[in-house]
DNA sequence: CGGTGGTTTGACAATCGTTCTCACCAACTC
DNA sequence: GAGTTGGTGAGAACGATTGTCAAACCACCG
């Protein structure tokens, strides 16, 4: 590691692709695939690569817009998210999610961790059923 | 959902390929990939294709023998369990793993979705964080 | 304006974990 | 020992994601 780096951060412009993407995620309000996103892009005429999609997502991702997690077959799912730190209650049929918040967990994740000796914690948490609609 | 439905289990046959697989999951406790798992009983002599490997492990852990879980990138990790419900802490960097339970956490995820009328409840609870050695 | 250097993009190839296919093998039944 | 059924292996196929790289774009400067 060099002395010399002194976080080159690049600026992120808003580019016409970036505006789309951001666009196409106001437009629901469960989890999507980045291809599902690229559809929903394309079939309201804009045209935006899928690689740029995928560059784009990540960027929100990393910069704490979107959610990211993985349905069951380890696929990226998207959506955009509220700025403070949540979990979700997603319905295994519908897709229909519920931002929750729960700083005993928060804690309590910590504490565990703290205790085995552990530093630098993140977690996942994520919370499956039924939603009242579809029983 | 015909009434004549037995649930028509095929019985498990202990074969040489599956007591090889079984023997290498004993022979760690952290969790590894498919293909790791692959490599650990060729090295060890044993010969049994990759496809099968993974056969067996999805056998186990629809049994509940091993667990499954995600790593960061999307990829099937998997190792034995116990047979209670629990969840992991999991170092980023080595992979050491502990099992945690925290009846509080499953409280409160059952209470969170009640409150918003889902039903048929699971969740996923993961912890990952630097262990105590890899610092 | 016209150049200039860094950023962004898109088409496509490449990767890589995972699953599928299918011919063959092994165990069990009669 | 022939039939039946599940199990296996090699390799092809698949599908999500990422890498490549030349061209397009943008902000800025003189």
């Amino acid at each position: 590691m060099t002395s010399t780096d002194p976080a080159p951060r690049p600026p992120v412009r808003p580019t016409r692709q970036r505006r789309a993407v951001a666009a196409a995620l106001a437009g629901f309000d469960d989890f999507r695939s980045a291809q599902e996103i690229h559809d929903l892009i394309s079939r309201q005429g804009e045209s935006v690569g899928l690689a740029t999609v995928y560059r784009t997502l990540a960027t929100l991702a990393e910069a704490g817009e979107v959610d990211m997690l993985r349905n069951e077959d380890g696929e990226a799912i998207w959506r955009s998210c509220s700025d403070t730190h949540h979990h979700h209650l997603v319905c295994r049929t519908c897709g229909a999610t519920v931002e929750v918040e729960g700083p005993a967990v928060e804690r309590w994740t910590n504490a565990i961790a703290t205790e085995h000796g552990y530093a630098d914690i993140s977690h996942t948490l994520e919370i499956f059923g039924t939603c009242p609609a579809c029983r």
